[in-house]
This record gives structure tokens, C-alpha cells and sequence, in this order.
DNA sequence: TTGAAAGCGCTAACAA
DNA sequence: TTGTTAGCGCTTTCAA
């Protein structure tokens, strides 16, 4: 492998200037940069980013933290972030905190300090004052997505505003009897989603004038299987409810198949509406309030991006820590109609 | 952050010596270990990777290069990956190829061989050898799952073998007009997989003395959308089939749902099987070939690790490149029942 | 605009 | 078993 000053002879400079010429910091003049990317490229150089890190303190690689990789939403906010990333000559490296709690410390202690990364950020995870404490401590921006972080800057769904909207949406159509199947309280320590999801549906209810009859909620885990048990259990109440607000897409497309095996027609005999707009959404005709996650990760990452460049002119500006709202559209497609 | 020689004073022992004691290479005394890893945690000190990595020419890093993340086979290899890799101290890089033939080539070139991985693991991508021999070529060991890779190590199922053992459990239940929805031809350039499982199908087929019928074959995206539409042109006909092979459980699962809308029951009218063993199997009874995508990306990171580790005696050992065949096993559910 | 040279923080000979 | 020390391959002052 060529090593800069092999670059350096070919084009006939110094290596300073071939780190200029291909970094592009610092002054270099035209005819001298082409004539070093060329050498660079016919001898097939590639900086070591082990040595250009340890010379110049950045690494040009971010960390993602990721509860676990089987969800859609994880996923695609990866996927939107390595978009912009890449794009930008950073790394990704993932750290997946599904294992225990030890795993849990090691990854942050010994992987994450590290110094392998410029910058960090944590999806739906909620992470303890020492953890966030100890990577802002030693310089390392950090976002957070999907949830909330205390002193950090985060990209999130107004989760109760959304909830609301879905639950209006209901409403509008005449139902009067709305059912909720949210989040059970393990997944709220995390994220703190179904809470305010919850809360909005109810906020919603309430605002109508009618009744928040705990009868018509159920817990669940934000899965297909999940969704369909719950919307089982409250539709074979005699009482049953007209329509069914889920937390999550998969909940609700649980329910519209649940729906269905009881008999049921969506949307003449009971409404459906998720939040999420996954991929299976536009084929089970769902309704939902459409996030964009693969948006939100590039938002995440430019934001790291911006708290990471400053730097570059000495301006060490750390950046206030500040709340951003992701975006939400209401899709109507056919699981919701007006109220039987 | 303190330093390797901030750790070295305050143990009373030169930067050596604590290397030594914190990497476990070389020996050291274990009264001295015990106060060097003392030191270093009192004083909170983790080692640069940069530095580490220039001066041993180990990053402990590995590379996972993929298709794509909204997968669900995808992403079980990762984790399984990174299980393995995380435990023995290795961080996990991810590289997202769903970009353009410009980005591939850019991931290629100034990611992968920048040095910021020690080995390279690639998820059903049919690398060229340009890519293989310049990862080879530089030292990187280098591993293939789920698909073939001219002289590397790969780990996969025999998509032959799988797709004979499905239809060979629909043709053991009398049925003679079995349906294959397979992959289009966009997916075999990846992967290689919709035409093995289409000839293990064909072959099973073959050899019940069962005639092959093109009428019954759909090539389909591996989606429950793309199953669904398949399943309804091949369920349409008028001398429709009375079970359906298909090449993923996804697609499965559209071909149950296509039968429920046309008013037949799986398994009495319809038995559907799939291949994957995917999360939604057991919800919908699908049977199925499992295969185990977080165990196969367990296999690659220790073939990767063992690839890795001789080096460390000095032993370069670059192993055969060796075609393992991933486990898959025959899960009989709900979905499948004796022909009409 | 360019070059010389001093590190960046660690590892691994080598010597003791 | 431990210490000394020469790099690893770059970046970035500083001087020209």
C-alpha cells in the first residue's frame, strides 16, 4: 500500500501539500492539486484513517446506538443517516445495545469512548446522565432520535400532537367509541412513546366530550401478533367499539386482520388508523399518521455534522441543546370511514 | 482524557508494561496487571483506537457490507454478527451499498481500504473481483453469507436442498399441482437465490414424476405484497393449484392472504409453505424452511475472527476459502395439510 | 503557496 | 517480568 510520501515523490511535493491537496485544508494551488490527485489516484493511495485520526483528532466515523436492529423504524432512520454520511465521507458504526446490561456498559466504556467515533447518536434509547455526561465530557456531539435526552439536542415526534391527529381524524368520521391499543410499560422506560401517545388519544376523547373509558384500552408490544390479540379482546366485547387507534402500524394492521377473522369489515364495520406509515401500510389499505424516519435520520446526521465542523475554524461551539420536531402527515387511504 | 503515560505514573510502571496489561499480549506479572487495570479505571482511561491501531496495525474493527437494512434476513445477520464481534472486544462497521454504482465504488475505495477495518464480511452482495481481490489483495480477510463469492470463505444455505425439502413436504401430502412464486430475475443478479430454489422446486417436482408447468410459476420481489399478487393470478385460474411454494415466508405469507380474499381456506383448500422461519411465521401457522440468519452471522464473525487471530503468532494464515453450508430445518405449522 | 519537522498516543522490538 | 525507544502514517504549525 502507498503511504503519503510515495504520493508525495510521484507528484514531486511535499507530503504536507498532498495532505492539503486531497483534504482540502489549507491553501493549494490549482495546477498542484490536480497534479496530486493524480499521483493519488494512478498509485491507488488511500489515507490510513488510523493515522490521519491520531494526527488530527477527528476519525470521520459516527456512532449510531440502536435498542435492536428487527425494527423497521430503527432500521430506516440507519438508513437515512448513513445517506448523508456517506455522502460526506463518514463511517458508520453500530452498536447494538440488545444484550444486557454489562453489554450495556461496555459498549459505552470501552467502544464508544474509545475514540473511534467524532460524534454519537442514540435511537429511541434513553440513556443515564453518566452515559450522556461521559461522552459530551470528552467532546463528542450527541443526538438523539426518536426519544427524548436530557441536555442533548433531539429529533423527535411530538408523539401527543400526533396521537391527537389521529384520534381527531376518528372523531371527524362520527365515532364516538374509540378504542386505543398502545404501548405497554416496558417499551414506555425506553421511549416514553406510548405514554404520550396515550395521552393525546385521551386529550383528543376528551376534547370531544366524550368519555375515556378505560374499557377500551389495551397494552401491547407494537407487533402484527400484539395488535391482533388486543383488538381481539376489545372487539368481542358486546359494546364494542367503532373504531381502533393504534400506536403503531403493525398494531393496527394486527387489528385489521383480527377484524376480519371476527367477521368484521373495514372500514363499513370498524375503522382503523396507526401512526407510522410502514412499509406494509399501503397494502393494507391503513390509514395512519404517516413519520419518516429515514428523514429524521438524516436530519440526525446532519446535525451531528454541523456540531462536528465548526470545530474546523476553532470555534468550538458546542450547540445548545435543542428540540426538533419531526415531521408528520395524516394519510388517509381505506381503513377509515364515517361511523356505522 | 488521560493518556497511556498518565496510566503508567500513576502505576509506578512504564507505557509498556501497561500496554501489555491492558491488551493481554506479553506477559506481565499478575500483581502488576492488577494495578495497572486499577489505574486505568481509576483515572478513566480507555485506549485510542488511532493510536492503537497505527502503531499495532489492528483496528479491531470489521466491516459488514450489505444491500440493503429493511430486511429482516439482513439485519439478523448483523446482529448475530455483532454479538460475536462485541464480546471479543470488535466494533462493527456498517456499509449500506443501496446507493448508485458511484457510491459503491466511493465505499469501495476510500471506506473499506482506508484501513478502518481489519476484515470484511458481505450479506448477500455479489462482489466483483476487482472489490474481492482489493480487499484480498490488501490483507483483509474477507467472508460471504447467503451468497456465493468467487474465493472467499461463504456461509449459505443450499437453496437447492431447502427448496426440495419444501416441495418434497407438499408432495409427501398427495398434493400434484404445486405452485412456485419465486424471485424476478433483478434479485438473481444479488443473489443467486431465486433460480437455486426454483430448481430444487423443479427438481422435487421432477422426481415425484410430476410435470413441470410453467402456468404455475410467478416470479415475485420476496414482499407479502409481491406473494399476494402472485398468489392471486396463480389462484385465479381455473384449474388452480392446490398448494403454493414460495421462495420466502414473506411472499408466503401474501399467497395465505390472497387465498383468505378468494374465499379459500389454508390449509383445507390451499397449503402454502415458505422458506425464512421470519417473525411472522408463527402468527400466520406459516410452515417453513428456517434458516437462522442470526446463528449464520454468528459463523461469519468467527470465521472472520479466526482469520484474524493467527496473525497474532505470527502465523499468516490465510484459510482455504471454504463454503459452509447454514443450517435450515423443516417447520411444520398450520399451513399445510394432505391435498383435497 | 509550499516545505520542514514536530508530534498525535500507542505498540513491539530489543535490551536488561 | 519490565523498561527504553523507535516508529506507525499522517496533520499542522511555523518558517520560508
Amino acid at each position: 500500500m502507498p503511504g503519503i510520501d510515495d504520493v508525495a515523490r510521484h507528484a514531486g511535493v511535499s507530503t504536507a501539500t498532498v495532505s492539503r491537496a486531497l483534504s482540502g485544508n489549507g491553501p493549494v494551488s490549482e495546477t498542484t492539486r490536480a497534479r496530486v490527485i493524480q499521483s493519488a489516484s494512478e498509485l491507488g493511495y488511500v489515507v490510513s484513517s488510523n493515522a490521519s485520526g491520531l494526527a488530527s483528532g477527528r476519525t470521520r466515523n459516527i456512532g449510531a446506538v440502536v435498542p435492536r436492529l428487527d425494527r423497521w423504524f430503527f432500521t430506516s432512520v440507519i438508513e437515512g443517516a448513513q445517506r448523508v454520511l456517506l455522502r460526506r465521507g463518514y463511517d458508520l458504526t453500530l452498536y447494538n445495545l440488545n444484550g444486557d446490561g454489562e453489554e450495556r456498559r461496555r459498549v459505552f466504556e470501552h467502544h464508544l469512548l474509545r475514540n473511534r467515533v467524532d460524534a454519537v447518536f442514540a435511537i429511541c434509547l434513553k440513556l443515564s446522565e453518566a452515559e450522556v455526561g461521559s461522552l459530551l465530557g470528552i467532546g463528542k456531539p450527541l443526538v438523539g432520535v426518536g426519544g427524548p435526552l436530557p441536555g442533548v439536542s433531539t429529533l423527535r415526534l411530538d408523539d401527543v400532537a400526533v396521537a391527537r391527529l389521529a384520534t381527531e381524524h376518528l372523531i371527524s368520521l362520527g365515532h364516538r367509541r374509540i378504542a386505543h391499543i398502545g404501548g405497554s410499560h416496558e417499551f414506555d422506560l425506553e421511549f416514553h412513546i406510548p405514554t404520550n401517545r396515550r395521552l393525546g388519544y385521551e386529550q383528543a376523547v376528551r376534547d370531544a366530550g366524550l368519555p375515556v373509558d378505560e374499557a377500551l384500552h389495551r397494552a401491547s408490544d407494537f407487533t402484527i401478533p400484539g395488535g391482533y390479540d388486543a383488538a381481539k379482546q376489545l372487539l368481542d366485547a358486546p359494546d364494542r367499539p367503532t373504531a381502533v387507534f393504534a400506536a403503531s402500524d403493525e398494531m393496527a394492521i394486527g387489528a385489521i386482520l383480527a377484524a376480519r377473522d371476527l367477521g368484521l369489515r373495514v372500514p363499513e364495520d370498524l375503522s382503523v388508523i396507526g401512526i407510522d406509515d410502514h412499509p406494509l401500510a399501503e397494502f393494507f389499505g391503513l390509514s395512519t399518521v404517516a413519520q419518516h424516519p429515514g428523514r429524521q435520520g438524516e436530519q440526525a446526521a446532519t446535525l451531528l455534522l454541523a456540531a462536528l465542523e465548526p470545530r474546523r475554524n476553532g470555534v468550538v461551539a458546542p450547540p445548545e441543546p435543542v428540540g426538533h420536531t419531526a415531521r408528520a402527515d395524516l394519510i388517509v387511504r381505506f381503513s377509515t370511514a364515517p361511523s356505522p
